[in-house]
DNA sequence: ATCACACTCCCATTCAATGGGAATCGCATT
DNA sequence: AATGCGATTCCCATTGAATGGGAGTGTGAT
């Protein structure tokens, strides 16, 4: 069955892209015969790969695969240069996330030796109310997603984490307004995030861009280049013109 | 079973990222039901999306479990500055390929505007007997699958490829004894292939490196370049070091 | 209005995946 | 050497889940 497989994949995260046979039976909760079973096949196929200790690893079919999911590929290529410019200004981090599930998934990531400190990493996720990215994307999503992560409970990453469902809603409202998300210490005492929406065909809310700076100085500065950005990377994906589907007669 | 879910997978090549559920049960070679319930099930888990018009595409989760494939983005994070350093120079197509079953694979691509025809793209593939790059990783490979490829059928895609098996088991030869591959015409008529080896930890073959520039030019000239460059990533990598896999007692 | 194509749904059949446990292997410690 | 632990593979009777042909629905083009 097939959710057996994606919960094998499902067992390996940033932290742990080499495993054990036991190691993924355990993680993805599967009878030991089965996941051997299972990985036997999958690394027939290539999606998995055992390395010289035998350690199991994502295989690089899987690589292969996810060059043709364009989505996020279109999406980092057009960002690149732009977001390159920011970091090269702000000099702390600079990253790019999708809401994908009730997560936010962080595509592309710049970081500086000496940034502030920073959990993010690329293909890393955060949980959508604590990160500054994440209060963009929920504050654009669709209504039936913000009501439930609204009533679900809201894990505090530090004593500053928005962890009340109302003042989650007031922060979304003014995300809308304001334009930009503003967490300092939301996610690490010493640091600031900073969000803003980018905007791509039809004007739809596509992705995220961020800063992650200290949070004793004036962050707000930074607002006016993220805004900058993000419409430049826009521009590049098409914001402003009519939305794809269809062009007019 | 798995390998429906494979062969789904299978039906998305780099020309045709974006298919219809009748397309993929038609490459597939599926019945059309079946698809549709797989299909179904693997956008249920982010493998797989549909997009607007409802095509399917790969989904978000492959690009992120591929993240976690390090073998290739060890290997392309080590080469990048290198590449980049010969392509200035060079200034046609610099590009790194891996051994990947009975194929290159080719894992980074580096181009110029005005650069001589080149099939190759990331995550494209290449037959082992026709391109430069490919000569090289057969030449250093197991003799096992050099009989394998050795005792099939060597389609030309020029009449300069190597067709031949007693010609190509010449070449691999001379290959291993000059350390460099070069393939004028082999692919393309108006373009040469040259590659070299890259050696990682153990001085294994791991990767190869080629430039591809036009034919008629003395592409010889390149090839102390090629070495130069595949010497540098080699370093990163740990060539010279011992094997990892036990650190000597 | 009609056609062509893409897709979804249904359901009786059947075949292939399942997983507990025993056997094996390989490494490390005593 | 001997022992032990953890990882892995193998076996096989059981069972339940995937299968796919074809009918039915929807959409867009002529």
């Amino acid at each position: 069955m097939l959710s057996r497989a994606v919960r094998i994949f499902g067992a390996f995260d940033p932290e742990n892209p080499a495993l054990t046979l036991t190691e993924i039976s355990r993680r993805a909760c599967l009878p030991l015969a089965t996941t051997g079973r299972m990985v036997d096949e999958l690394v027939r196929h290539g999606l998995l790969q055992r390395d010289a200790r035998r350690y199991v690893r994502i295989g690089v079919r899987m690589w292969e695969l996810a060059q043709r999911a364009s989505p996020t590929l279109d999406l980092r290529e057009a960002a690149m240069p732009f977001m390159e410019d920011a970091q090269a200004v702000v000099g702390h981090s600079t990253q790019l996330g999708v809401l994908d599930g009730e997560e936010v998934l962080f595509v592309e990531r710049l970081s500086a030796p000496g940034a502030v400190v920073n959990i993010t990493k690329i293909a890393g996720r955060l949980p959508l109310h604590a990160s500054s990215a994440g209060l963009v994307l929920l504050a654009h999503a669709p209504a039936e997603l913000q009501d439930r992560i609204l009533t679900r409970p809201l894990p505090a990453m530090t004593p500053d984490t928005i962890t009340d469902p109302a003042m989650l809603r007031a922060t979304l409202a003014e995300v809308r307004q304001r334009g930009c998300a503003f967490c300092p210490g939301h996610i690490h005492p010493d640091a600031t995030g900073i969000a803003v929406p980018v905007r791509g065909a039809g004007d739809r809310v596509v992705a995220a861009l961020g800063f992650v700076v200290p949070n004793d100085e004036q962050a707000w500065w930074r607002t006016g280049l993220l805004q900058a950005t993000a419409r430049g990377i826009g521009r590049r994906l098409g914001a402003g013109a009519a939305t794809v589907t269809r062009p007019s007669p």
